[in-house]
DNA sequence: GTGTTAG
DNA sequence: CTAACACAACGCTTG
DNA sequence: CAAGCG
């Protein structure tokens, strides 16, 4: 089927402190098109639009039953919130991809489950969350501390910077497991590194009293109807930072995330390839895991002689 | 960003 | 005509 | 229940 749309308002700045414009952004996601929808397609979305740039009024937007083109895909899903239907927004092609941004979604975020499959997410993740004044250094020894804590595990894991101040890391799992089975593994593992790094990480969850200087390991995100943004979006900050998927050697003091955008990637791809191209051949099984963590973990009923 | 309403 | 206005979320934890 | 968070 041929798809048309119309993109309007092309020259409207969209990052004031970098110049880059709504077409600017529009044309990088139609060249990045191929990387980013797999992990777009066939989910829920929850759009966040910034019609006005990253400086304007931004406002989510989970129904989008008006103002479609005819071939635009929507999925409807019962809200038990509300008590009724709503159709979310899906990206499984280019021109959906760019019908979205012109909306002025900056960011794309998809939920961690297919629309098929409600209650079983086909992966996880860690969201290494820093407080104010932390250097980016502690995230990344963190983000190392958990990758490799999850090498041990045998579990295949796969790094991006949030594009914001912090890094995710994704596990793929085969789509059997429920969100909450998945938060409690995964704070299990959290809690591991936690210990071996009491000095950056904190559990503090409200902001105001998140210690400087540390990081929260979130697995709260990994939740039903609860979105984070996808590998190669864009991120509403002033210098049009990607959530940029990122080697196991690049997790080093002097990465820098702002500087991984929508100019610089390409030159990424070309040189690293796609990092993340394997992920949907990873998903995985946690079983193993469990077990290697449990025998681990010295159990606590057992007495001293 | 868009569609509708008020002036 | 032009401009103002209306409209666009919610899951989960903690206190 | 509301606040806080993302
Ligand atoms: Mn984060
Ligand atoms: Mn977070």
């Amino acid at each position: 089927m041929r798809k048309r749309l119309r993109l309007s308002n092309l020259n409207k700045v969209y990052f004031p402190e970098s110049g880059y414009t709504k077409r600017n952004l529009l044309a990088y996601y139609y060249r990045m098109a191929d990387f980013i929808l797999p992990f777009l397609r066939d989910r829920a979305l929850v759009l966040r639009r910034y019609p006005d740039g990253i400086k304007g009024q931004a406002f989510f937007q989970k129904d989008v039953r008006e103002g479609l083109p005819e071939w635009f895909k929507t999925v409807p899903v019962d809200s038990e919130h509300r008590g009724e239907v709503i159709q979310y927004a899906t990206a499984n092609d280019r021109a959906s991809l760019l019908f979205l941004t012109g909306l002025g979604c900056i960011d794309h975020n998809p939920w961690s489950n297919r629309y098929d499959d409600l209650d079983h997410p086909d992966y996880f993740f860690f969201d290494l969350d820093p407080s104010d004044g932390t250097e980016f250094s502690a995230v990344v020894t963190i983000a190392r501390a958990l990758y490799e804590k999850l090498e041990e595990l045998r579990l295949a894991s796969f790094l991006k910077t949030s594009g914001a101040t912090g890094i995710h890391i994704y596990l793929p799992v085969e789509p059997i497991y429920t969100y909450e089975q998945l938060r409690t593994f995964g704070e299990i593992i959290a809690r591991t590194v936690t210990a071996e790094h009491a000095n950056l990480v904190t559990s503090e969850r409200i902001v105001a009293k998140r210690p400087a200087g540390r990081v929260l390991i979130d697995v709260q995100q990994n939740a039903h109807g609860r979105p984070l943004a996808a590998a190669y979006s864009v991120r509403a900050f002033p210098q049009a930072p990607v959530s940029a998927p990122l080697l196991p050697r690049e997790l080093r003091p002097s990465l820098r995330p702002e500087t991984l955008n929508i100019e610089t990637v390409f030159a990424r791809l070309k040189d690293k390839g796609d990092l993340w191209g394997d992920f949907w051949k990873r998903r995985q099984r946690l079983e193993q895991a469990i077990e290697l963590l449990s025998n681990r973990m010295p159990s606590r009923t057992k007495k001293a002689p």
